[in-house]
RNA sequence: GCCGGUGUGGCGCAGCUGGUAGCGCAGGCGACUUGUAAUCGUCAGGUCGUGGGUUCGAGUCCCACCACCGGCUCCA
């Protein structure tokens, strides 16, 4: 037979029973850490018999692996918990991204607190010592049951499967003829399709991180169960690994960047989720919009602006009062009308295009507003930028005879790529949503709207998958996600095709053929919202933006008081490109000035002395790099700049 | 909204079992005039998230609320 190994080298040995006598033959030492092997496409554990010609080994290293481990010590914390709490009931422990997580529900609604992580890890702890192997077992669906008598959510997964007729809760270890259970000795069972490690003594490097509610099966109509989450790693370098990967992306948190350098903050005077910029946050937003502007007027999209409130009658005709009203702040009374402050632009924009009557000449009619809008967030959901109360999105309506609307959303998804790139981002993926089951239109208009945003995607390259059941309530759409500098996903830009309000409001053109028709209508953020782009930037580049985005491009320390004539005329000369130039007088040291100044991120950190104003030179402290480079010539130096201090202009697809 | 946690001067922190708040940085002032990541001195600043309560006495205990952090749910 075949085996394959970690490092994808393979080697041909004589059949063997199982993943052990494998091992024994090729490994007898363990230095591969092996944990699994793939057989068929399967993974399974060490000790089951291979039916195959074929044998990956999975070593704990690999993400595989790595699943393995994760998994066996999410069952030895379940194990843990109940021999500390007798009597808990406990649902799911799946691995997921960088470790686990079990859910319990603990004997008279008791609930874990911090203090009590220290202690199941310790039983965790003693659990692997005590080298426990996990036992597979397989059951019928009636032994099931009676296996987990007891245990209310096993029970329910177990049944969940014969009632709905799924095929199977493979996950969970169920399928329609059996169920698959593992036994560690103390008399710990788990309902568990596996694989999992041979023994608890090939766990350790794990740290159990915190305590949060979650509901039972995602609903938070039914029980809200206790989770802990934990990390486990293969080694306990990887583990520490892991955590000063923590460190760092704490360091780029938007909230702490927005606060160490002086851009917004959340006065608890005015309320959660609602923030002010300072001078320097508000300067990079007012840079992201000029930009956007400009280069939405440069690519066929006219300007609207429209009020921050509103009769109630306009969301009534729109359709947010029925579907959104939970989320929109309440109203205002006055004069006998009632007031919402706009949970969305388009209900607006919509009345501007039918303002007057239109002409299929006017299509498509691009609509483009930065318009602020209110949404009353439940408190737990608020962070930072990311997610606020008031934001202003990028916002656009396009409206477009049905016959330009693939075209126009091609053309679009290839703006919003060209706009983001313009920002440094690479990084995408786009998914799209189909039709979920709470939603409104005929069955034909969705399949045009799906299939035209496909189209769009298919032309613009960029990869993406299908969201089944996510979209809107009126429309399919296309998410385009990023990732940043360290490989985290951010959903930015959003483009849906809605044929229910140009119903709603009766739009309609007049055709070449003199006939009315019905427009359709794409919505669009691009950012998404300000705030939330302005946090990603923040994050992607952990608070160095580029040189067009800084509040602050140069700053100049003069080496002593004698040279700030010198740095005044440098700085003039910088000023006249168009620079942000911060001057930082003598009165500390240099050492003491270059440090602030690098602290602040400042792209370009100029220091002039007296050997500079001798030859006209500048000494250029770059941001990012280690050492300064000095005796630059001004004129090498202005050249530089010139090139970084506005944005390059968008590289759009010709039409 | 739900679960767990946190809330001390602008920022980062200390304050043990309740006895009327302390440090560093930042800030003001003065001196130093400096060639590449923290010059020295000095001054000022908080009543301890907010409101109740227990107590002779509360930053320290209890209750409610607010904000924030980590999750769950949600995200038109």
């Amino acid at each position: 037979m075949l085996v394959v190994l970690p490092d994808g080298s393979s080697r041909e040995i004589p059949a063997t029973a199982n993943g052990e006598a494998v091992l024994r033959s090729i490994d007898a030492t363990g230095s591969l850490g092996v944990v699994a092997v793939v057989v068929g496409g399967r993974i399974q554990d060490l000790s089951a018999p291979i039916a195959g010609e074929k044998v990956e080994l999975v070593a704990a290293s690999s993400e595989r692996g790595r699943e393995v481990l994760r998994h066996s010590t999410a069952h030895v914390m379940a194990q843990a918990v109940l021999a500390l709490w007798p009597g808990t009931k406990f649902a799911i422990g799946p691995a997921v991204a960088d470790g686990f997580y079990y859910d319990f529900r603990l004997p008279g609604g008791e609930r874990f607190n911090e203090e009590d992580l220290a202690r199941i890890e310790e039983k965790m702890r003693e659990i692997v010592a005590s080298d426990q192997p996990f036992e597979r077992e397989e059951h019928s669906i009636k032994e099931g049951l009676a296996l987990f008598a007891d245990q209310p959510y096993k029970l329910e997964i177990i049944q969940g499967v014969r009632a709905q007729g799924e095929t199977e809760d493979e996950s969970e270890g169920v399928s329609v003829t059996g169920v698959s259970a593992y036994r560690n000795s103390e008399g710990f069972v788990d309902l568990c399709r596996g694989p999992h490690v041979p023994s608890t003594a090939r766990l350790g490097a794990f740290k159990l991180m915190r305590v949060a509610g979650a509901y039972w099966r995602g609903d938070e109509k039914r029980d809200q169960l206790q989770r802990v989450y934990g990390t486990a790693w293969e080694s306990q370098e990887a583990l520490e690994d892991y955590l000063h990967r923590l460190e760092e992306a704490e360091k780029r948190d938007h909230r702490k960047l927005g606060a160490d350098l002086d851009l917004f903050h959340f006065p608890p005077e005015i309320g959660g989720g609602l923030p002010v910029f300072h001078p320097k946050g508000a300067l990079v937003r007012h840079l992201m919009e000029d930009f956007s502007m400009r280069s939405h007027l440069a690519n066929g999209y006219q300007l609207a602006w429209t009020p921050h409130i509103a009769k109630s009658t306009l969301y009534e005709t729109s359709g947010h009062l029925g579907w959104y009203k939970d989320n929109m702040y309440p109203p205002m009374e006055m004069e006998g009308a009632t007031y919402y402050p706009k949970p969305m632009n388009c209900p607006m924009h919509i009345l501007i295009y039918r303002s007057h009557q239109r002409s299929y000449r006017e299509l498509p009619m691009r609509l483009f507003e930065f318009g602020t809008v209110y949404r009353f967030e439940r408190s737990g959901v608020l962070h930072g930028l990311a997610r606020v109360r008031g934001l202003t999105q990028d916002d656009s309506h396009i409206f477009v005879a049905p016959s330009q609307l693939a075209a126009e959303l091609a053309r679009l998804l290839g703006f919003v790529i060209a706009m983001l790139r313009a920002f440094g981002l690479s990084d995408f993926e786009a998914e799209l949503a189909t039709r979920p089951e709470k939603s409104v239109g005929a069955a034909e208009d969705w399949e045009v709207a799906t299939d035209a945003l496909e189209h769009a995607l298919k032309v613009s390259g960029i990869p993406y998958v299908w969201a089944e059941g996510e979209g809107a309530f009126y429309a399919p759409k296309i998410d385009v996600h990023l990732r940043d500098a360290i490989g985290r996903r951010w959903q930015v830009s959003t483009l849906q095709v809605d044929l229910q309000l140009p119903q709603l409001f009766d739009l309609e053109f007049v055709d070449a053929d003199n006939q009315r028709r019905r427009p359709y209508m794409v919505h669009r953020a691009l950012f998404g919202s300000v705030e939330r782009f302005f946090a990603i930037l923040l994050e992607h580049y952990a608070g160095a933006l580029p040189t067009w985005l800084s509040p602050t491009q140069v700053a100049i320390a003069p080496v002593k008081e004698a040279n700030e004539g010198y740095a005044d005329q440098v700085a003039v000369r910088l000023r006249a490109l168009g620079a942000r130039v911060a001057m930082a007088p003598s009165n500390e040291p240099l050492g003491a000035r270059i440090r602030r100044l690098k602290m602040e991120k400042i792209p370009y950190v100029l220091v002039v002395g007296d050997r500079d104003l001798a030859a006209g030179t500048v000494g250029v402290n770059s941001r990012g790099a280690d050492r300064p480079e000095t005796d630059v010539a001004l004129d090498v130096f202005v050249a530089r700049l010139s090139a970084e201090l506005a944005p390059s202009p968008l590289e759009v697809p010709l039409d």
